[in-house]
DNA sequence: ATCTCCGGTCTG
DNA sequence: CAGACCGGAGAT
């Protein structure tokens, strides 16, 4: 409660950070509301069919005021969300099995509804810092107009693959990839659950090397933990003012961007929450004039509400801009990705399709008729560490014996028995007795 | 492309 | 239910 008054602060606080981010990556495509600490019911009141994207960030279930992602809810976000595009639920185990948040809003579609671009995690006890860096990779990428899939593609390919299982599992998780489009129309709508009173530059932070030092606040930053995560470089925490892909060509005028390409392109946008005023400055970058980040602190006449609309003036004005349209605008109205319900279209990865009618697999002819899509659970890689992880295969066991390097037919196509990993057996445990719980 | 082996489904 | 089977995800 004790938050520095707006306009104080000079350090942005990580989650700043990120929502910057996003407001960034939309500059040219959605109006972005960002919403803190909102209830199910909040939220749900804000999502509409301009609604083109659902963020959340925060806790999942349980403390802090983490979103629960009740079935009602996902049932409500589905139905008035009719346009999303891109759903990322950044919170901890938001991906982890059919009953997580992520599967659950995918699995919600029913069969002619394609189910956004939806990416969420599968690892539990998720470093917010690192949500936050492959937040905010995702979406400089998406700034740099990459679409969702190839935006988490790419991040993806960026966290380092040597360490195998280990880094297996701080990849988010792609739960569904939806239509490759990004409209240039629509509202973003950015829910953070967070604790907002934190002194500013609190949180755990991610070491932010060198920038935002300036006027400190103790911030320890866990600096311990440096081995970088990521086969690129650094981590890039820090905003760079633009994207290492540089393109942007020269010509994309702005409204009122100032010319000098360097540091310069604040006060792109004054406007933000009516009743404090204090957005000012580009999402990313302090303003010149006052040196605020452009998200205020707090505001509590709006309820945590900021809306940022208006942006894209296709509506009137003199349109100069569809000269060189960015590959981002096109919306295909033939809408001809889309998968068939069973005929000749082939079903999004990570969705598999079930009968409803007698189930004979085997059988070649297709059944046609009405199918129930529902995602497969997340494939859970052995940790690689347990013990039995670290044996070799025995030789002799019924699986080994199967397996052609030791030949075998490769009929079971199973792992040595004495290397089933012992994590993986626990999880399983859980699982089982979370459902018989459940019913 | 090939290889490993997860996890869903079927069978007994 | 356990075990056999196998599509196919993910790694390489
Ligand atoms: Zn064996
Ligand atoms: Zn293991």
């Amino acid at each position: 409660m004790n938050s520095p008054p707006p306009g104080k602060e000079k350090n942005l606080p990580n989650i700043y950070l990120e929502l910057a981010h996003i407001v960034e990556s939309q500059r040219h495509k959605a109006n972005i509301r960002i919403m803190r600490n909102a209830s199910e019911t909040e939220i749900l009141e804000k999502i509409d069919e301009k609604t083109i994207m659902f963020i959340y960030i925060g806790h999942y279930r349980g403390g802090g005021g983490g979103l629960e992602f009740s079935d009602g809810f996902v049932k409500g976000l589905v139905g008035k969300g009719k346009s999303l595009e891109f759903v990322f639920i950044n919170a901890c185990g938001s991906a982890m099995d059919n009953k997580s948040a992520c599967q659950k809003i995918v699995n919600s579609y029913e069969t002619p509804n394609k189910p956004p671009t939806t990416v969420g995690w599968h690892k539990q006890d998720l470093k917010d810092a690192h949500a936050k860096e492959v937040s905010k990779r995702i979406f400089s990428k998406i700034a740099s107009r990459m679409n969702y899939e190839e935006a988490l593609k790419e991040v993806i390919k960026e966290m380092k693959t040597e360490d195998g299982q280990k880094t297996e599992r701080l990849k988010p998780v792609i739960v569904e990839i939806g239509k490759p489009i990004h409209s240039c129309e629509g509202v973003g709508c950015v829910c953070a659950n967070y604790d907002f009173s934190q002194p500013v530059g609190g949180e755990e932070e991610i070491s932010t090397s060198a920038c935002s030092s300036a006027n400190a606040t103790p911030s320890v930053t866990s600096a311990s933990k440096r081995e970088s995560l990521w086969s690129n470089d650094t981590q890039m925490s820090e905003i760079e003012s633009d994207e290492s892909s540089g393109d942007e060509s020269s010509g994309d005028s702005d409204g009122e961007k100032s010319t000098n390409n360097n540091n310069e392109q604040e006060i792109l946008c004054k406007k933000l929450c009516e009743h404090c005023q204090v957005w000012c400055g580009t999402a990313t970058k302090t303003c010149k004039e006052c040196k605020n980040y452009p998200f205020p602190s707090l505001c509590q006449d709006t309820n945590g509400w900021y809306e940022w609309e208006e942006r894209h003036q296709d509506t009137d004005s003199t349109q100069e801009e569809q000269t060189q349209g960015p590959a981002t605008r096109k919306r295909d109205q033939t809408d001809k990705w889309g998968y068939e319900v069973l005929g000749g279209g082939k079903p999004p990865k990570k969705s598999m399709t079930k009968t409803t009618t007698s189930c004979n697999p085997k059988s070649t002819q297709k059944v046609k008729s009405k199918v129930v899509t529902k995602t497969r659970k997340i494939r859970e890689p052995s940790c690689g560490q347990c013990e039995p992880c670290l044996k070799e295969d025995c030789g002799k066991c019924k699986c080994c014996l199967d397996m052609p390097k030791f030949g075998g037919p490769g009929k079971r196509k199973e792992r040595c028995i004495h290397r089933k990993c012992l994590e993986k057996i626990e999880h399983k445990k859980e699982e089982k007795k979370d459902k018989v719980e459940k019913c």
